[in-house]
DNA sequence: ACCTCATAATAGATCGGTCTACATATTAAA
DNA sequence: TTTAATATGTAGACCGATCTATTATGAGGT
């Protein structure tokens, strides 16, 4: 792949990304998708042969690793998980207010909308799930904690859970009171 | 308005209620509504003039009561809050089990689809969520939890999110370590 | 007769997807 | 080194299906 074709496929993920934190696999038509990233029509059938899923699934991929990367970065600057929980709390906040709201979890609303219609899409979020529980699993036991698996799961949750309420309420509150209790957590 | 009519609008609503939950606002289509309920497309927009929106609006605002009566109901039969949320978690697994995965949150979804979009709908799901944490706030000051608010929330967002990794993943196992890890919490 | 409500046909926009034509590189042969 | 052949992308018209919404008409109960 030449650099000009990677250009358009980065371009094409990048928008396909931002439209699907604000509203979800239906809220990235192609039509948009194609405008907000100023490629046309047949460049996405090229670069994405299986259509509007394949170019979801990659972009949930992109945006589960760009959290995790920068959720890795945080938990080297701060000494132990409850620290790396709010921490992650304040940057998502941080995100989400920033976007007017609109970029929470860039996978949460792909998984409620087809978790249970598309089995490829279900895979890719429970994948990207499945990786966050991992990072911080393997952190809770390098602390020494008990039960790092049920843990890891449970702040997992909390955070998304966080989030969810955030969007709904349009506000930070929820991350606050959240990030405020997680201690107790841990 | 006459019991037919009563009727209609009924039915209408339990379909557009199901087919939220499994795969939200641009999951509910008004041909699949239209099917599912065996109601003609012109019934629909004398019901609801106020078309899709204001159908969505009512279904995700019935779907919320429905959960809330659930967890009063729940909330009589047990001792304290941490054997409630237990119950709730135990209870949302067995419908989200039982449904091959389908039926989640009926607020989130839509929630996150439409909080940056749509006002009214953003509205809608607040106050769902105001009320649920309301109640729980309600209960746990009446246990005389010191920071009820704050407690409250994070309470709802654990389950929230549980349900979300649960849909993710198509098992309960999210819930049941949540649900394992949640007594710490109260 | 009046209001409530049901019914179906249809409009107009938008959806994801396919198709063909064209431009630009890259490689191979002469 | 020029020319031919092939691979890589770009570009947009077009398709059938589906979307939400509107309309006109008439049945049914009070």
């Amino acid at each position: 792949m030449g650099q000009k074709g990677e250009e358009t496929r980065n371009r094409l993920l990048d928008a396909t990304q931002e439209l699907i934190e604000g509203g979800g696999y239906s809220g990235a038509g192609l039509n948009q998708v194609i405008a907000a990233s100023g490629t046309p029509r047949g460049s996405l059938y090229f670069h994405f042969p299986g259509g509007k899923d394949q170019m979801v699934a990659e972009s949930v991929r992109r945006g589960g690793r760009e959290i995790g990367r920068a959720v890795e970065e945080l938990a080297e600057a701060v000494p132990d998980t409850a620290s790396l929980a709010v921490a992650v709390l304040t940057l998502l906040g941080d995100r989400l207010e920033a976007s007017g709201w609109r970029k929470g979890c860039p996978v949460a609303t792909v998984a409620l909308e087809m978790a249970a219609t598309s089995d490829p899409l279900q895979e890719v979020c429970s994948e990207v799930y499945g990786s966050w529980e991992g990072m911080l699993r393997d952190r809770l036991a390098a602390d020494g904690h008990p039960e790092a698996g049920d843990v890891a799961v449970t702040v997992l949750a909390l955070i998304e859970g966080a989030l969810l309420l955030a969007r709904a309420h349009r506000s930070r509150e929820p991350l606050d009171r959240v990030a405020r209790r997680i201690v107790t957590l841990l």
